[in-house]
DNA sequence: GCGATCAGAT
DNA sequence: CACATCTGATCGC
């Protein structure tokens, strides 16, 4: 997942790459995560060969992956047959008239894996890999990858969200509670019971993990997020208070924000109108909560999750303001946009409270926000690897306009919540950051990157760590 | 010329 | 808004 990778996406020291397929290295082996874009850069390329382990759901979603322009091109009409993205990876043998099958040129190279299934995969003649599959929290198909061997055990979190009850479910699962060492902070797990899940005396089997691949795409928030359980639930209170007339659009823009479909969806007893594409998708992914509670049928409910630049006549963008306003009033209809947001526990709190306040006043408004995060912050982060104790973590991404010095920051960031690395010499570089590496790298980066990591108090976080 | 890769904006 | 996505420029075979 380029650029700002560690070791070309390497699980170091396998000859394992996850999420990047660029031509340039080509591993033992290809793991996959999760299908958004940034993950599966080069994987387009029409010369890609190469077997790829996935989730089965991972799989549906590539092989049925289509671009935005291309989905407008097929609702124009314009294009009959659909664009399918990957469609190289699955090349179906011919079949000739004469019953003769045809088998050159054939492939199926998305090998999908059971989720909690060890399975043991060769990297090379002499070398095995035990690899298991772990929901990840993310999105449909995201998974984590524990993959063990000979040269020591790793867990890659691929994007993941360590919510509470992430965590909780981890500890209970026999195939990766070996590697749990310590109970979990208990001001984050005040209702677990630690001695419920790990049996007394069982210190000696514990395993230690050589390292952690960690999603680190929000690793320098030190926010505190709502869980997604609270997020949809203040959302589904604020819906509630707005007139029954009231239409919405769910800005869900990428895969990954289902849970704000499945909450409005049980909480109001009804379905959300999808556009083709993702209804497609849902219908071919094993979540049976999602088969059911979408629909093509537009006029059946009020929420809509349709083209997000091509919304359907109940959501549609209004050009004409003179014109709107007289249809708005005549008709009593009123659109409302629901936008994931970041925000962190106490900006939800009072958003909600403030928001709560004005709906109750009759206040018009547009819009309406959820703290949906997909990616664990800091505070979340940490208690996931300390549950582990690993000897390492390893960035799974490098914001570049830091030029390294996130990277520089890793080692000092979760330096409590590791184990001791055996012999001396292995342990990397010492940090010896200080203020001035950071005044030199501000110097280096260009202006709107800048601004953009001023602005999410990035800077200021890998200062302190520096 | 094309696809692959990158920077910028949303 | 959003760290994922699209667009248009640039690189390279």
């Amino acid at each position: 997942m380029p650029p700002g990778t560690p070791y070309n996406s390497l699980v170091l020291p396998y000859s394992i790459r996850v999420d990047e397929f660029t031509a340039t290295l080509i591993p033992a082996l290809h793991l996959l995560t999760h299908t958004h874009s940034d993950h599966i850069v080069g994987l387009s390329s029409k010369s890609f060969g190469s077997v790829v382990i996935c989730s089965h759901d991972a799989k549906e979603m590539l092989l049925r992956h289509e671009v935005y322009a291309e989905r407008a091109l097929h609702e124009m009409e314009l294009r009959g047959e659909k664009m399918r993205t990957f469609r190289h990876l699955k090349v179906d043998p011919v079949k000739g008239g004469d019953g003769s099958v045809f088998y050159v040129g054939s492939r199926d190279l998305l090998k999908p894996l059971p989720l909690h299934t060890p399975t043991e995969i060769e990297l090379c003649h002499n070398e095995r890999v035990l690899i298991t599959l772990f929901d990840a929290n993310h999105c449909p198909g995201a998974i984590m990858f524990l993959i063990q061997g000979n040269k020591g055990s790793i867990l890659h979190t691929g994007d993941f969200r360590a919510e509470p009850w992430f965590i909780e479910s981890l500890i209970r699962n026999p195939l990766i509670q070996e590697y749990i060492h310590t109970p979990p902070p208990s001001q984050v797990h005040a209702r677990f019971n630690w001695n419920d899940y790990v049996p007394q005396g069982s210190k000696s089997s514990r395993k230690t993990l050589d390292a952690i691949y960690l999603d680190t795409a929000c690793v320098l928030s030190p926010l505190v997020v709502p869980t997604k359980s609270q997020a949809t639930s203040g959302l589904i209170e604020l819906i509630a208070l707005l007139p029954p007339t009231t239409v919405f659009f769910l800005n869900v823009w990428t895969w990954g924000y289902e849970d704000i479909l499945k909450a409005i969806a049980a909480s109001f007893h009804c379905k959300i109108h999808v556009d083709r594409y993702k209804h497609s998708i849902y219908m071919a992914i094993s979540d049976p909560c999602l088969k059911s509670i979408v629909t093509r049928d537009a006029s059946s409910t009020k929420f809509h999750a349709c083209e997000r630049f091509d919304r359907c006549e109940h959501v549609a963008e209004e050009t004409d303001t003179q014109h709107s306003k007289e249809k708005g009033k005549s008709d009593g209809k009123h659109v409302v946009y629901v936008n994931p947001v970041t925000m962190g526990v106490s900006g939800w709190s009072l958003y909600l409270s403030e928001m709560k306040d004005k709906l109750k006043k009759g206040e018009i408004i547009h819009s309406l926000l959820v703290p949906l995060s997909r990616h664990s912050t800091l505070p979340e982060l940490r208690s996931f690897v300390s549950l582990f104790r690993p000897r390492r973590i390893v960035p799974n991404t490098l914001t570049p306009a830091l030029k390294g010095l996130d990277w520089l920051c890793i080692d000092k960031i979760f330096e409590d919540c590791l184990s001791p690395r055996s012999p001396g010499p292995t342990r990397r570089r010492e940090i010896s950051a200080g203020s001035d590496v950071v005044e030199v790298m501000k110097d280096d980066i260009g202006d709107t990157a800048l601004k953009n990591l001023e602005g999410r108090g990035a800077l200021e976080e890998a200062e302190r760590w520096a």
